[in-house]
DNA sequence: GCTTGACCTGGAGCGCGCTCCAGGTCGCAT
DNA sequence: ATGCGACCTGGAGCGCGCTCCAGGTCAAGC
């Protein structure tokens, strides 16, 4: 009934449930990010539950920056077995700590920007004639 | 007497101060970022504070992903000159907001990654030995 | 039997933003 | 005079992350 209860999806839907292209889809499969996927007697994919989650997380590591290698590492560890969380762990920490400093940096570079823009704001006014009173 | 009076920096100057190379520079005069830069004599470029000021910009946008294409709009129309205002300010604005936008869904990203974070922790701390108490 | 649509494969190609290279010039110090 | 270091030029090459393509298979519907 929940539609949640299928217990694989097609490619199309995959590629369109996180705006993927199938050929992403099949690039991600190729360099180690999804583990081989199952397929029917036709030879068409079908994704599982668990392929769906691990896309999930590649959606919001790649959404982030991580580059392909590094989330290769982790598709990798996580395919090695409960042994290896720590380090997984270790991966997503300091994932989210690189984050942090480049938001810090984005903003640090928004307040120069910032800077320009009231800069452009005043030549502006400056140049325009002033609406609400004369200079006597 | 102060290092900021220097009327012109030499490439490798430039270069250094704003973490470039010279390579980087060049291309970047190339497809039109910068304007023609001036020569001394010996055919060598002499940096004058404009261009400095300019790579400033450049720096920021760069480091926030502008892409080059825009970013040669945006020096464009420095160079044609105060009329162009107007124009420069709504460029600035808008990356302003796409950054407000990228920002957010980092955020987002870094909730959800968050999430897988604990969920480790969680199962690292239950397959530990409980160290301070035991079970009776 | 034929078409259509979703998918398959291996491999080539692309856009971006640099980065590297060969071969040269210039000015200064030894 | 020689060497050195900083710089010059035009153009080729690269790494990344896809993206596209030709040619094929399969299942369902008409």
């Amino acid at each position: 009934m929940l539609s949640s209860m299928k217990d694989h999806y097609t490619p199309g839907e995959v590629a369109e449930r996180f705006d993927l292209s199938l050929d992403t889809l099949r690039y991600y499969e190729k360099v180690g990010l999804l583990r081989r996927v199952e397929r029917a007697p036709s030879g068409h994919r079908r994704y599982r539950v668990d392929d769906v989650e691990m896309l999930d997380m590649i959606r919001c590591l790649r959404d982030t920056d991580m580059p392909i290698a590094r989330l290769r590492e982790f598709a990798e560890s996580v395919r090695e077995g409960e042994h290896t969380v720590a380090e997984r762990l270790d991966m997503l920490q300091e994932h989210q700590e690189r984050l942090n400093r480049r938001i810090e940096e984005m903003r640090r570079c928004q307040a120069v920007i910032q800077h320009k823009i009231d800069y452009y704001l005043g030549v502006l006014v400056e140049r325009s004639p002033r609406p609400l009173e004369e200079t006597s």
